[in-house]
DNA sequence: CATATTGGTAAGTAGTGACTTACAGTAAGT
DNA sequence: ACTTACTGTAAGTCACTACTTACCAATATG
């Protein structure tokens, strides 16, 4: 049941394009924040989501702090949709075929 | 930029929910209903977003209309999914590869 | 040791969205 | 024809959430 987190979390925009920046290469909260057109606690606000959506997680480096891409949301919501496709699907199209038999 | 839609679409659980029982087999908006916890004009405006996303479609059979899944949006977001696997972890695995030298 | 960087948290606000009831429309049954 | 069944839309309400500014803590720098 954890892809809820998943799919909220990637729901909003804003969080996609930080996410998405990160594909990149690992940022700081200031760096991601320059790259996008919200507040830095904006930021790091949003950040805080995708790390409890298992899509990111940090690396305290001093100062500051790494954020860095995550893919364990991105299994979670695959394999998601891969269960669509084995046992769901087949059933839809058992349905299918049963009602164009009629 | 069409997955935005279906994320939007399945963050929200009970349109996750109308849609996993669409998996079963097609139903109308009255039995989808009964099996939700919300009213009938609900599963209404669900399906109409869900509908937008691609993720069903309707066949009206007279008097009713019996909505069915529809495997577009699916294939929408698996493809964006897949995106991540092959050129953007690659960057990404190139950037651990480049931290871990130093 | 003082100041500047960096970033998380608190509190408040505005907009969005999920829900309700009421209404309208269309097909089916009598 | 008249009523009943089934569904979509309109309008209004409430909760949530994405955003802001203000504040605080911790590390780096001079």
């Amino acid at each position: 049941m954890a892809y809820a987190e998943v799919f909220t979390a990637l729901a909003d925009p804003t969080r996609r394009h930080i996410f998405e920046a990160l594909l990149e290469h690992p940022k700081t909260v200031g760096e991601l924040a320059e790259s996008q057109p919200v507040s830095r606690p904006a930021v790091s606000q949003h950040l805080k989501v995708l790390r409890s959506a298992s899509l990111v997680s940090v690396e305290p480096q001093g100062n500051r702090r790494l954020y860095l891409i995550k893919r364990d949301g991105l299994n979670v919501l695959r394999q998601y949709l891969d269960s669509f496709w084995s046992d769901a699907l087949s059933a839809y199209g058992a349905e299918i075929a049963r009602r164009h038999e009629k």
